[in-house]
RNA sequence: GGGGCUGUAGCUCAACUGGAUAGAGCAUCAGACUACGAAUCUGAGGGUUGUGGGUUCGACUCCCGCCAGCCCCGCCA
């Protein structure tokens, strides 16, 4: 995944080769890097590494960076052809680079021209697996579902961007033993209308009074465990109540994901695994990895600090760490992915590490990848029922389209149009946090509209669009020339586009595109700003209108990585 | 008791995994529309990065000890 270097590979090469001809096989001088510059007073990128390798030379650091400057003067060759223009070394060691603005022309017009070097494509034909959203079937999705089907959704969209050959697969929570209170409590709770015309809401309804009722009438708990019973041995009748439960839930979900744009090739939920589990815990068996404890059938993993797993409940039933395995040993057999990435909630940790490890010692080798996000919480408190903060998805982003409603309305924006604002608001305001951060649910944060939110992004998008429609030009031709401070600030920005998706890729955070978006964003407004395109004499005129269109290139890719609509006119 | 995550401006968050003077948004204050779209832009104030040590040319980042908050720790997922 790492040959790819981003548009600085050029610059690495140059510098890698300067360190080897200064100290010749003295040092690896392969994972030298070359970043942008911190400050643009110390030139357009910088390369930090001759400090590192202070220790291996035994040499002063900044003696270091000199040698390596000397050999690389000796290349530079004169003229502009050479993408170094200048090349020092400052403080400890620095080594400073400034490039020349044919060059970075160059490598804009590449980038505005080559979709292969917007986004690179290091995952061609590699193959994974990304397990997100998972609603539990028969409830509603409130605001807590957000993260996993948001985040997912924007990994999922960016590996697919990278060349990966994807799965989305929804793991359901579609079995187990709320299935013996809903059966009952549909029977007993609801009104043959409402049978006849059942929605998740419904459901949710009969599981609410079946399993309050479970809770102080033991004959109805034990009614509950009887029809679980016989669902699990395949009664017709329950096999079909359970088949239309399901069937409802997946029809109301997709009509969320519809709204968030998400799609999924399976939905695989854990009753799919259930005749494999038998097999696994067989295996486990087999190995010595599992042993009888209290009735039950555990891994010990003591040793690694991670307690004990249960694998086989002592009535005989199993639980999610034997699922995921069975889920684990169909896929490998079925896809044989190079990884599998699990986007859920921070909370299940512990549940992850135990089972990576266990499929370790069963011997599977694919990259098993946990994507924890932090709580959502309301008010400080946590997201449930009982505390009556459970805001329903749809609810939310009703709310959402409405606000943008309000705005859109007064300049002739229609209904998609607030959709597409409102719910880009709500799915930004999550996609700009590290995942790992615990957010506390608030109306207006979550659908901000101005500064650092998504409708800042999309402005700035119809705002550049607009400028094309007037020129006439869709910017893809004439010559780049990068001249004015804002016109540079802005170039070597858009240069860091592919590895900015690399990065988020690899650190598995859309958090990580969406701050560069906003950043980009920035900068091109105050360019915008300060920088006439229409009104500007030829050749800057044309110059600038392509700079225009490969920003405008470069955001609308990257929102559509994130998931967030880019209406042309807002 | 054991473990995980988090702690950065009044608030919400960044900081490219050890780099140069810790940056944005919101809020506050002062400016910019007869202007390529003001959902925007320009500027100002605001910091002992929870705390005490350590490692080194250099620490928000790594190591150790404390403090605080959240979350996990064999039959829910």
């Amino acid at each position: 995944m790492n040959s790819f270097t981003g548009c600085e590979g050029e610059l690495v090469a140059r510098l890698r080769d300067s360190f080897e001809s200064a100290f010749p096989g003295a040092a690896d001088f392969s994972k030298l890097r070359v970043l942008p510059a911190t400050d643009p007073k110390f030139g357009d990128f910088q390369c930090n590494d001759a400090m590192g390798f202070a220790r291996a030379l035994h040499q002063p650091p900044r003696k270091i960076a000199e040698a390596a400057v000397a050999k690389l003067a000796e290349t530079l060759s004169a003229g502009a052809a050479d993408p170094i223009e200048k090349a020092e070394v400052a403080g400890p060691g620095f080594i400073n680079l400034t490039v020349s603005s044919k060059w970075l022309a160059s490598r804009l017009e590449g980038l505005g021209a080559d979709e292969g070097l917007l986004v690179p494509q290091v995952g061609a034909g590699r193959k994974i697996v990304i397990d997100y959203s998972s609603p539990n079937a028969a409830k509603q999705m409130h605001i807590g579902h957000i993260r996993s089907t948001v985040i997912g959704n924007a990994i999922d969209r960016i590996f697919r961007a990278l060349g990966y050959d994807v799965i989305a697969d929804n793991h359901l929570g579609d079995w187990g033993t709320q299935f013996g209170i809903l059966i009952k409590g549909y029977r007993e709770c609801l009104t043959q209308e409402e049978r006849d015309n059942l929605t998740v809401a419904n459901l949710e309804k009969c599981y609410v009074l079946s399993s309050a009722k479970a809770k102080e009438d033991e004959a109805w708990k034990d009614a509950c465990r009887a029809e679980l019973v016989k669902l699990q041995r395949g009664d017709a009748d329950n096999r079909a109540l359970w088949k239309r439960f399901i069937e409802i839930s997946i029809g109301e979900f997709d009509r969320m994901y519809a709204k968030l744009g998400v799609k999924f090739d399976t939905y695989r939920g854990e009753s799919y695994y259930n005749d494999t589990m038998p097999g696994v815990v067989a295996k486990l068996q087999e190995m010595g990895l599992a042993v009888e404890s209290e009735g039950a059938l555990v891994v010990n993993l003591e040793s690694e600090k991670l307690g004990v797993a249960i694998v086989r409940k002592s009535d005989g039933g199993y639980n999610y760490t034997t699922s995921d395995l069975a889920c684990v040993q169909t896929r490998v057999a079925e896809y044989d992915p190079e990884r599998i990435i699990y986007v859920t909630d921070a909370r299940q940790q512990l549940h992850f590490k135990q089972w990576f490890s266990i499929a370790r010692k069963m011997g599977y080798t694919t990259q098993l990848v946990h994507v924890p996000f932090g709580l959502m919480s309301f008010a400080g408190k946590a997201i449930s029922t009982r505390e009556g903060n459970l805001i329903r998805l749809d609810e939310l982003l009703s709310e959402a389209k409405r606000r943008a409603f309000d705005i859109v309305k007064d300049r002739g924006g229609d209904e998609a149009l607030a959709e597409a604002i409102g719910f880009g608001a709500v799915k930004y305001s999550d996609l700009s946090h590290d995942p790992i951060t615990d957010i506390d649910f608030d109306w207006d944060k979550a659908l901000a509209l101005e500064g650092n939110s998504g409708p800042y992004l999309q402005y700035a998008y119809a705002r550049v669009q607009s400028l094309l429609d007037k020129a006439g030009s869709d910017g893809s031709s004439g010559g780049i020339v990068v001249s004015t401070p804002a016109e540079k600030l802005l170039a070597l920005q858009l240069l860091q586009f592919p590895g900015t998706v690399l990065r988020a890729a690899n650190a598995y955070k859309p958090s990580i595109l969406a701050d560069y978006l906003f950043q980009t964003a920035q900068l091109y407004s105050s360019f915008y700003q300060s920088s006439p395109v229409l009104k500007s004499e030829e050749p800057v005129r044309t110059s600038r209108l392509r700079l225009c269109a490969i920003f405008g290139r470069v955001l609308g890719k990257g929102l559509g990585l994130l998931g967030i609509q880019t209406p042309s006119r807002i």
